[in-house]
Order: structure tokens, then sequence, then C-alpha cells
DNA sequence: CTAATCTCTCTAGCAACTAGAGGTTCAAGG
DNA sequence: CCTTGAACCTCTAGTTGCTAGAGAGATTAG
């Protein structure tokens, strides 16, 4: 049995995250010692892990709880993990070309402020500008209004 | 003079996010009508779309009101801009690298899930395993701490 | 047995908004 | 001129995923 420090650091988790987690019904309430302290059995280590994981894979909490809910009932067809996990793929790939397309802007930003002035920098002129949005990241229009003046 | 519901409109940002860049002081606190309700002229528009851009390309609300700060003292070299810019885009970089990783690894998944039941499906197995950290965004090795059992 | 180190609960805070309640002001139509 | 309805006001509280601190109790090493 772990005491929830050395859970922690097994886990690399933090201590109350832990107990965040428990609050929240992502961790089965722990056991507790006579003194009132969460004792944790293996199971506790991997299941850890297993949120540790799916949030660095940047899957939310809620996901996380579906995929732990599914988990529970291991003869279903994978059929809805399978759409989370898509669900999640197309997300990252939209994240991926979204910030790719913003690298690109943030590199000819910094070449057009080679040493000047500020009066003279391109880097806060580009930023109160929309007229690249259409070339650059204006794939999901809703996110790119006209500016007119 | 516009009213926030048009600056709103114009700018792409929504009223009560207005009110609270001005409650943070990102925003100068707006004219107001004899009736009290706020009115903008057209530079607000303008350093409402810096701000609203800054965001897009990520940059924190910290980031832009040292950004609008610097812009303030237009006579100044613009080395720190120039920094500012340089930070986000190594951020930036390292969320792509990042976010490829995690890319990958949810293929990965997807493909060893194809139809069969949750107790053969690997996706959730691979969620709980971090063996692949080494392999797949171990590069910055804080993040991936060993779960051995 | 005591001191140091955990751990407990509870509350409050972070970013960056968003939503709603309950009340006021404005612009247009009759 | 008056009314109606949309737009506006302030204020509070909620969101997600934690993190920090206060003040009290538990456990362990020497």
């Amino acid at each position: 049995m772990l005491t929830i420090g050395k859970l922690a650091v097994a886990s690399g988790v933090k201590i109350p995250t832990i107990r965040y987690y428990e609050q929240i019904g992502l961790l089965p309430a722990a056991e507790r010692s006579p003194g009132n302290q969460r004792l944790y059995a293996r199971d506790a280590l991997k299941r850890l892990a297993f949120i540790r994981h799916a949030r660095e894979l940047g899957f939310t909490l809620e996901a996380i709880r579906d995929l732990l809910g599914l988990s529970d009932r291991p003869d279903q067809s994978c059929f809805e993990v399978d759409a989370i996990a898509r669900a999640q793929l197309r997300a990252v790939e939209g994240r991926i070309a979204r910030l790719q397309a913003l690298k690109s802007e943030l590199e000819r930003m910094i070449d057009r402020c080679a040493g000047g002035t500020i009066s003279a920098c391109r880097v806060i002129e580009v930023l109160g500008n929309h007229t690249h949005c259409a070339a650059d990241h204006g794939r999901d229009g809703q996110d790119c209004h006209a500016v007119s003046e």
C-alpha cells in the first residue's frame, strides 16, 4: 500500500492533483489508514498512469472519464474508444495546422523587425492587421473577421 | 462612435470579452454616453484587432500587455518586441513538435483498434503504458516518468 | 517521547473567458 | 409623446484543470 506521496512520486502526478481526480470521480475513493490517510494499491498507479498519459495526449478529463468507463466494460466493441481517439486525432491535426500557420507568421514578423525602432518594426503592425488571414489561416472562416476601415 | 455591440461585430470579439479586457486594463476605459453606455472610437477597433490577432497567435494576455506597452513608446529599439516574438516562436515550435508526436501515437492507437472488443483493443493499453515515451516524445524528459511495475 | 515530516480538509486563486440575473437606456414606430 | 423591444449596464458565479496556502492531525526516525 502506497501513501499519496509515494504514489505522487511514482506516477509523476502531484498530490493535490491526485486528490482532485478523486474529488471529481476519476479515481475511486482511496482506502484509508486508521488515521484517515489515503492508501493506494498498485492498480491506482496504473489508473493514474493512464490518466496522465491521456492528458499528455491532449484528452480532456471528460474524454478520459469516458475511456475509463468504457474500459470497465471490456466485452463491448471498441467502436466508441475508436471514435474518441479519432476525434482526438482530428483535433490534434487541426491544432498542428493552426500552429504551423502561426509559426510562419511569427517568422515573417521577426524578419521584418531587424534591429530598428518600434516605429519601423512591423511586428506590431502585422499583429494589428488582418490582411494575411485569408492567405495564412483563413481555413476556418469563422475565426477571421474582416476589419475594414 | 461605436457602441460596444457594433465594436463586437466589427472586431469579432464578444461583448463580455471587451468589457473583460477593459476591466483588466488591456483596453482603456471607454468614453460613456450620457446614459453610461460605452462609446468607442476607431482606434479602439485597431487595438482590439491587435489583441485578437495576437491571441490567435498564441500570445498570453500578459505578453500582449507588454507589446501594447512597448507600442506606446515608438522611439525605442524593437529589441524587446523581437525578444517577445522569438520566445513566442520557440513556444509554438515546441507545441508543434509535441503535437506531432501525439498525432503519431494516436494514429498507432487507432490502427491497433480495428473493430475488435475493448479487451482486444490496444488504445487503452497504449494509454496506460509509458514504454513509448522515450521513442515518441521523451525529448523533454521531465515529462515522462518511468512507471515500472 | 519528541521533532520532523507527511497528510488531512477546506478555501481561494490562476488564465481567459462565458453565462445569467436583474435593472437601465436608446431608437424606432404608432 | 409614449411605448416597446433591443441593446446596454453591473455584478456574481461558472468553466477547466489544476495549484497554493492555512491550520490541524498522523506517522515515523532518532
